[in-house]
DNA sequence: TTGCCCACTAAACAGTGTTCATTAAATTTG
DNA sequence: CAAATTTAATGAACACTGTTTAGTGGGCAA
């Protein structure tokens, strides 16, 4: 009988339901605005229904970080056609800040944000594991192209994204209040650029 | 008459006994736990009054995070006096990175968390600015030196600050749950060297 | 048809940031 | 010095928050 695999169906649902209605929820108004009971009038539940699918509001959260995911890595996909792998590692840099400022409340929770990481101390980062492996493939093609010395590839691609997730966080948390309004977006183009011209040059 | 100079010193006096309990009780138990009643509580006065000497609870924060830029300028104090600009340059990122490892609730306040910040939106970020100024000075000492070529020094400064900047935004909010607990440290070690002779090759 | 199960919910709990009328003390004025 | 006024501090309330629990009603298996 298809009964427990209806019933299996229909609670991915009801959790898709209840995504839904948070993402749009969120990305209308910002997280801090945004509350359990919001949602659940959004999804026109009660509140008490949306602790049968999320252990907790983290949960919920978790959920949403998991698509941003799914959405970043679909923004990667169309550059693994480019040849040059520097050109690639150049273009990947500059869709993740493209992705962070166009999904500035999404990026936050897949990137910043300490509440939905608070669930998973021990076991590890599968979407970030996932996206990471991507930038290591492209510096290893880098290294194999010689256009990079040949380091340890870990430790090169952390190096690589710490670098440009700096730009992102800071800009997207606000630090870049000792610059006029309109020279941030030239200063950040320009440090972007030195960046990968140094990368270059000298890794 | 002193009395109103006596008046204004009571209400700095108070500020910073306000501000010494939530320091207290945030570097213990975290920023998530700590509510205005229980910093109430710590100095022994009525939730209420907090709010004569504070407009509202992200004031409160922007005064915490003034003082740990106090804190921080005063760690980078002693490398005034190397003589090498670049190594100067180096022990400046890794005092920086120091800083948010030994003062991680600090730092977040500082440079990760939205609250301190939503009151100056068009009014410039002056603790911000006279840190940069500092990272400004070296990297124009570099150039001077002839180590780095002489690029915009806004730019310039921005990007390595910026990079630095990433490794602390990643480590503090746990986003490297992707290495194994043991690795995380020397990957995070081999890719600020990586950083630096990087900079020092292709700058 | 009976009895069970399970999705769902109203209501409550314990907390949050914040405001406001009221009290009590310090200061200024008559 | 006494009376009037300003001021610091508060208890209690307001409107929220995330979360738990006891209870209800409709679909399912026996």
């Amino acid at each position: 009988m298809g009964i427990v695999e209806r019933k299996e169906r229909e609670r991915e649902e009801m959790r898709q339901l209840i995504l839904d209605g948070a993402q749009k929820l969120f990305l209308a108004n910002g997280f801090e605005k945004v509350s359990i009971r919001n949602i659940a009038d959004e999804i026109e539940y009660s509140p008490a229904t949306i602790y049968l699918y999320f252990k907790d509001k983290n949960e919920l959260l978790f959920g949403l970080h998991q698509r941003g995911f799914i959405k970043m890595v679909g923004e990667f996909q169309p550059l693994q056609f480019l040849t040059d792998p520097f050109e690639k590692l150049v273009e990947m840099g500059r869709s993740y800040i493209r992705f962070a400022v166009e999904n500035p409340e999404l990026f936050d929770l897949m990137f910043i944000m300490n509440a939905p990481m608070d669930k998973l101390d021990k076991e590890d980062w599968v979407e970030g594991d996932q996206a990471f492996g991507l930038l290591m493939q492209v510096v290893q093609e880098c290294m194999d192209a010689g256009i990079f010395q040949k380091h340890n590839v870990q430790s090169t691609a952390m190096m690589i994204w710490s670098s440009i997730h700096g730009y992102t966080a800071l800009f997207l948390r606000k630090r870049l209040g000792m610059f006029p309004e309109c020279d941030r977006q030239p200063i950040m183009d320009e440090a972007f650029n030195l960046f990968c011209e140094t990368l270059r040059r000298g890794l």
